[in-house]
DNA sequence: AATCTATTTGACAAAAGAGCAAAATACTCA
DNA sequence: TGAGTATTTTGCTCTTTTGTCAAATAGATT
């Protein structure tokens, strides 16, 4: 493997390690449709402030989410819509194990 | 947010989380067209047998390998091929940073 | 400029993840 | 059955990530 192969990789994988956390990926759905403000994502996450807060600088670093100022508020966006194509992928796959888990509590 | 919310959410966020690693997400695409033995997942990484094995399992419990025995190796194949998919979304966009990184440097 | 509001940052403790080497398993095949 | 091989598990240490609280900052509004 090349040093830009490796790199590549890691790359790569800075960005699904910022998806694979609950919380982040919570945000991530909800700002599929439009930019919302932090207390907004605060409200609809349910965590302290500072936690959120850093869990959108993370994603923030990456490159999924971006922000801006509108008067007194942050709005955090959704700057890599792709990440909701492979959401959307995995989703399928998780469905039916929720399925399963519910068949088997019920049972 | 219900219950089944946050199980939904935890769970898939496991999956990305396991493919957030660089050796992982090595081992995904090296397994993209055919199964492979233990040891030849091992050549191609370049660490530690019991390091790659964790891996391994890491991508395993989350559905996205699986594993059978030919004679003495052990064989393991993508049963998630939607993995390469969101894997290729990500693609461009790390790419492109490669690419700046390296004007950068060139620079 | 002072105040107020929204958000970020820092310090910390607890928990989770990573890599290595040695020991243990699980098989196969003679 | 017994030796041999491929892989997994364990024990350990080191590092990273997480969450919480308190303190700091940025900028808006008066």
């Amino acid at each position: 493997m090349t040093p830009f192969e490796r790199e590549r990789l890691r790359l790569k994988s800075e960005i699904f390690k910022a998806m694979g956390h609950p919380i982040r990926l919570g945000i991530i759905e909800f700002l599929q449709d439009d930019e919302k403000c932090v207390c907004e994502i605060v409200d609809h996450v349910g965590t302290e402030i500072s936690n959120v807060s850093k869990h959108l600088s993370i994603l923030k670093k990456v490159g999924i989410l971006a922000d801006r100022r509108d008067g007194l508020k942050i709005m955090y966006s959704l700057v890599m819509p792709c990440a909701l194509d492979f959401g959307r992928c995995v989703e399928n796959v998780v469905i039916k194990r929720l399925e399963n888990q519910r068949a088997v509590m019920v049972a």
